[in-house]
DNA sequence: AACAATAATGAAAGCGTTTACACCGAGGTG
DNA sequence: CACCTCGGTGTAAACGCTTTCATTATTGTT
């Protein structure tokens, strides 16, 4: 690999001037600026990436932890993906992606995200920037996604559609966000004066297709509600399938609202209603926040910011036709 | 930043012996160690990557190359990715994920793909190893998905189910892959002495959900097919929901079968057949490669592989009721 | 007890770049 | 014509680590 006294030697100057041309080219002749170009071409010089990561003590890299665990949801993840990269590419940032127990390559900035919820509470600000995707504390900068309010919102949509037997559906998991969307669910019946019955809350083995599926079979035969307020869309759509093949149509006889909207509520029929979370957006907005932070060295205060999804209502939601469950 | 002269220092002994604790543990004595590792702890030290990587000429990052396109496809892209992350991981090396343009990080080795057949073809090995996913010359290693053979089969197994009006649906795209799936359906077609009739093969406008809608909605009106191989999930639930407004019962009165399987088939009624690609065991050939020639300063062989997409049969493939559609 | 062999440690050089500073010639000013 | 300024260039040192080789401490052997 050729180096910069090589390019030196070649276009007869000395490496001062050549690393000036890499970095600072209006401040050299252009006549040495040719010379040097071309030695450059000749010998297929590039720059060594580590020394100038050395002396500059920065490396154009911005890391991204997760835990392996997030990246379930591989259509959520790669939006959030894309958003990042978006604005990374912009700045020639390159993205690293590394699980969150290797302390290896170095960066210049961290995205954290998938922590436990006191893991996350715990950190603090450090020499190199770091953006939290999740709620942390007011010390460092963090975008997080309001699940209760989310919820709540899905759930008030079936009530105001008349439904009063609303089930959820929910799954295992040890991220915050469960809980939280219980909550939201549980808020908003108990503002509607309804007491939640036990029996309208399954939980799925996990969240995927097929555990949804099967739980969403042994919730049809309860018969015990007419609408259900899902806590993933993968489970609404394994519900969705479970209700098409328990011969229970959609929204007829049962209304179905999932949560994530990045794409999954989409490939069936009917399209299922689901509250949106403005991934895209907020991949964009961890990079932002956190190029921000890496460029002006800065001491700006944390920026918090909270989303609330969004709702598509799509066809998987319609007024109850209690008649019907009753009659079964 | 504690460098290692710091701990050096505090342990009363050399840097020397500091990096040997860090490398080598074995070759220092362990009370020694036990200096260093207590003084590491408590300044807080963390070897410098760059400086590392400086002197070993070895960064411990490998990079995935792929063209901006390439992300349409999220579940693919995501099923690739944790085939590759999976087995980086197990031997310490990061993933960086660039564009294709973007020349500056340093790295020990490099996954490509997306780029266009030329600019493939067109590789050559380098200092730092390269592997490709597609077809690439004979110099590099590469892996690639059987295409044509993988669509003769979706294709050959319509007409062994008694299917002769068989369409093709495709989309535009600059990858190779569509010219390749396109002469697989040809050719199956052309051994069963079928005509393939123009209005057969219809292109929706781009790989997506909405276009297969849309331009299913074309074909379906056309009347003129039982079945109709795709070139994508994407366009085949497309169309499977363009078949369900339009009151055209899969597998009943047309059958469908689309390509990719990573998921997306499985997120509707009924679910879909495909020819499933094995793409995190792609991802896993591709990072399992590019170690080994990390590793051993290779001189091995290039490796190349071919894999041929697997048929899942699901539930929307079925004998053609040709006397439904000529009544229509 | 003297020697060789081995283990543990240290000193110096170098990886390829940039920063700080010194230098030099050309042009403008007094 | 001497002086200063300034654009253009070069020299030396540093970034934090590892490699090489020399040195010292610790064994084992006769």
């Amino acid at each position: 690999m050729p180096t910069i006294y090589d390019v030196a030697k070649l276009a007869q100057v000395s490496a001062m001037t050549v690393s000036r041309t890499l970095n600072t080219p209006e401040k050299v002749r252009p006549e040495s600026r040719a010379k040097i170009e071309a030695a450059i071409a000749e010998l297929g010089y590039r720059q060594n990436q580590a020394a100038r990561a050395l002396v500059l003590q920065s490396t154009g890299i911005v890391k991204l932890q997760m835990s392996a665990g997030l990246r379930g949801n591989h259509l959520y993840f790669s939006q959030l993906f894309s958003g990042i990269t978006d604005v990374l590419s912009q700045h020639k940032l390159a993205m690293l992606v590394t699980d969150h127990h290797e302390h290896t390559a170095a960066c210049d900035g961290k995205i954290i995200m998938g922590l436990t919820r006191d893991a996350q509470m715990a950190l603090t600000p450090s020499k190199t920037p770091k953006v939290l995707f999740g709620k942390g504390p007011d010390c460092i900068d963090w975008i997080d996604v309001d699940n209760e309010r989310g919820c709540r919102r899905a759930t008030e949509r079936m009530l105001s559609l008349g439904h009063e037997r609303v089930g959820f559906f929910t799954f295992p998991s040890t991220e915050p966000f469960i809980k939280e969307r219980e909550a939201g669910y549980r808020r908003a019946m108990q503002e509607a004066g309804i007491t939640v019955q036990p029996n309208w809350i399954v939980t799925a083995m996990n969240n995927s297709v097929e555990a949804g599926y099967s739980s969403g079979r042994a919730l049809l035969n309860q018969r015990a509600v007419t609408a259900v307020v899902c806590c993933s869309d993968h489970v609404a759509v394994g519900l969705a399938q479970a209700a098409y093949d328990s011969h229970v149509s959609v929204p007829e006889e049962l209304s179905i609202i999932g949560f994530d909207g990045v794409g999954q509520e989409r490939m069936g029929k009917p399209i299922l209603a689901t509250m949106r979370q403005p991934v895209f957006d907020i991949g964009r907005w961890l990079a932002k926040t956190l190029v921000q932070r890496i460029k002006q060295v800065g001491d700006a205060a944390p920026q918090h910011q909270m989303v609330t999804p969004d709702i598509l209502l799509n066809d998987s939601t319609a007024p109850p036709k209690a008649v019907l469950w009753r009659s079964a």
